[in-house]
DNA sequence: TGTACATCAGTGAACGCGCGTTCACTGATGTAC
DNA sequence: TGTACATCAGTGAACGCGCGTTCACTGATGTAC
């Protein structure tokens, strides 16, 4: 009976990580309304009150992913403003970071921003990263209320796409194209507006 | 005893837009996960199962309050629309009221581009909406990518105040200043953009 | 004007469901000596 | 190396809840004659 398979242990062993991981491909796939502490531990193969060993609550789960989201759109937009660019090249390669991110990741981006869900500490962590995000684009662009003005547009532009209000080609060529056409929307809305 | 105060007849007599009254105020209130009929249905003074004599489902209670919204939306953008205005001007009208639209009923905005509810007959409502929004957006720009662009800027400007990630004043001064600061915000992003 | 009847709108009990959370438990692990 | 014990992680039964939906019903309204 032990030989025919990999039976699992008593113990996990890693069941907090694989609490994590589940609950991130639930709320890809079906939502944040099918993100019950329930269908995670089912989906990680474990009692349904085993998350309980992990986390007091629920909402203490979907608190933990959606600062670990932030903290990873985080890294990738700190990259991108890493690399050296002159004012309207840097912002549409924010934009595009930032579209991308989004585009791969449409249940966690409305996790992060949707109101339903604040709770502190992921909403100082989200606050902290759109703040410093405002506050580069806008010294990009030497101006503070452009920085605002295209972090509005590039999210707008996500939520649109992504709520498949608009349309930006995704049926013929694949999600990927997206945000380098995006970038040239943005680009023709930007590109003379900076001062 | 029938005279100690209105008591409701058997016969609600106008049960149907009722249902749809409180269904949007529970929305405002609550948001979407609360919106359910036993919950409507309570709000209206009803037993839980009336709306059936109105609706099939909740599913069909959405889609028509959800295609209600559009409609209303659409009749305010196509007044903005008529007032004859110069190109900027224009398209700061449309921010304006598109804005004040979605922060006066922040449900409902939600409702009608939310992901989450996707029902044929208001879906194809919206999609005629935003079409003609953007075209006419596009035409007032001579281009029709800003038109998109501008959707864009002001759906996500739209949402971020409403997620409280973003802050334009509405703790000081109420929130019908923030359509003009907006307006103010986008002119500084398109006015030069003009083709 | 009055009576019979069909139709309609609202009722309340009941169903099965998934949920969050609690509880006492048990199997496994690790540590002290 | 071996034994006793504390600690930890996962279990399964049970709770109470609100939900969507169904069903047979009943009170009210309107229509035909």
């Amino acid at each position: 009976m032990s030989e025919n398979g990999p039976e699992r242990p008593y113990h996990h062993g890693q069941l907090g990580p694989a609490l994590r991981a589940n609950a991130r491909a639930i709320l890809e796939q079906d939502g944040l309304p099918g993100l019950s502490l329930r269908s995670v531990a089912r989906r990680a193969g474990v009692s349904h009150t085993a998350p309980y060993r992990h986390y007091a609550s629920r909402e203490a789960l979907l608190a933990d992913i959606a600062c670990e989201g932030i903290a990873e759109l985080r890294a990738e937009l700190s990259q991108a403003a890493a690399a050296p660019a002159e004012k309207p090249e840097r912002i549409v390669r924010f934009a595009t970071v930032y579209l991308r991110f989004a585009l791969r990741h449409p249940g966690l981006i409305r996790l992060i921003f949707g109101a339903e869900f604040h709770n502190r500490a992921s909403f100082s962590a989200l606050s902290d990263a759109t703040n410093s995000l405002v506050a580069d684009i806008g010294q990009a662009l030497a101006d503070p209320a452009a920085g605002l003005a295209a972090l509005a547009a590039m999210h707008g532009l996500a939520m649109l796409i992504l709520d498949n209000v608009i349309d930006l080609g995704q049926h013929q060529s694949g999600w990927d194209v997206i945000p380098s056409r995006a970038g040239i929307l943005l680009r023709s809305l930007l590109e003379s507006s900076v001062v």
